[in-house]
DNA sequence: CGTCAAACTCGACACATGTCAAAGCCAGCG
DNA sequence: CGCTGGCTTTGACATGTGTCGAGTTTGACG
């Protein structure tokens, strides 16, 4: 909307932020890439969807168990995995009849690294 | 906030999360909270913004210093600020003709906080 | 008071997004 | 081989979002 934004899967390439928001200014194209990882986590359900993904048991979790979770149809269970999956935030894999989801921390730990803030403020 | 008519800020009631998201998974109400955040943040701009508001000098910023940063209108500038009060991202307060951003470290450390992972993969 | 500049609000538009039903694919089973 | 069940893709629709131009508010300065 800001951009045309690239519809290809996003390529992270060598990580390509790690400084927090508040000590260095964001370069543009960088801010392209981190944007699209925020806007997948910007809906209630792909946020429980990451959740439940990053909190199972094992790592991992099967379509079967998250879909039920939710009051929406499967349909859109599965469009909104597709939308973490572009982002770079999960990966998928086929085993047997079973679709696995599983997180990728590195993605994450960067979002995680670019929203700190050092020791509060003194007046 | 001072005067600006304020519009509405999201109620953030008593800090909704701090636990991280791959340890627990986020009740149905927070995530509602959560993502409205992260869907301010999901767009090229918006992040820009945030970090130039975040890593200025003294801790705040003029609009006017933001608005020629971009090639866009001012006009749009100041709904994507908009939306990032909204958000309970930033602080606004008018000085004089002008008026001056500020970010609200307690959001930004919650949504760090969310998005950490523990120990790095031993295996 | 009148004027000017900074920033926000309003109205309108094109495009993106969330949602579902229906159809397609894949793997296992009879 | 032909089913059946799990998941994704496709097509379609209503709603949401980013963008701008024009108008409005606020404060400063003659």
């Amino acid at each position: 909307m800001s951009k045309p934004a690239t519809a290809s899967p996003i390529d992270l390439g060598p990580a390509p932020c790690c400084t927090p928001l508040a000590q260095e200014r964001i370069p543009a194209p960088v801010a392209g890439v981190l944007a699209h990882a925020f806007k997948a986590l910007g809906d209630p359900i792909r946020l429980q969807l990451m959740s439940m993904i990053a909190s199972a048991p094992g790592g991992e979790i099967c379509v079967c168990d998250l879909t039920p979770a939710f009051t929406i149809s499967g349909t859109t269970v599965s469009h909104h995995l597709k939308v973490l999956r572009e982002a770079g935030l999960v990966d998928a894999e086929r085993r047997a009849s079973w679709v696995y989801y599983r997180a990728r921390p590195v993605l994450m730990r960067q979002l995680s690294a670019l929203l700190a803030v050092d020791a509060p403020v003194p007046a």
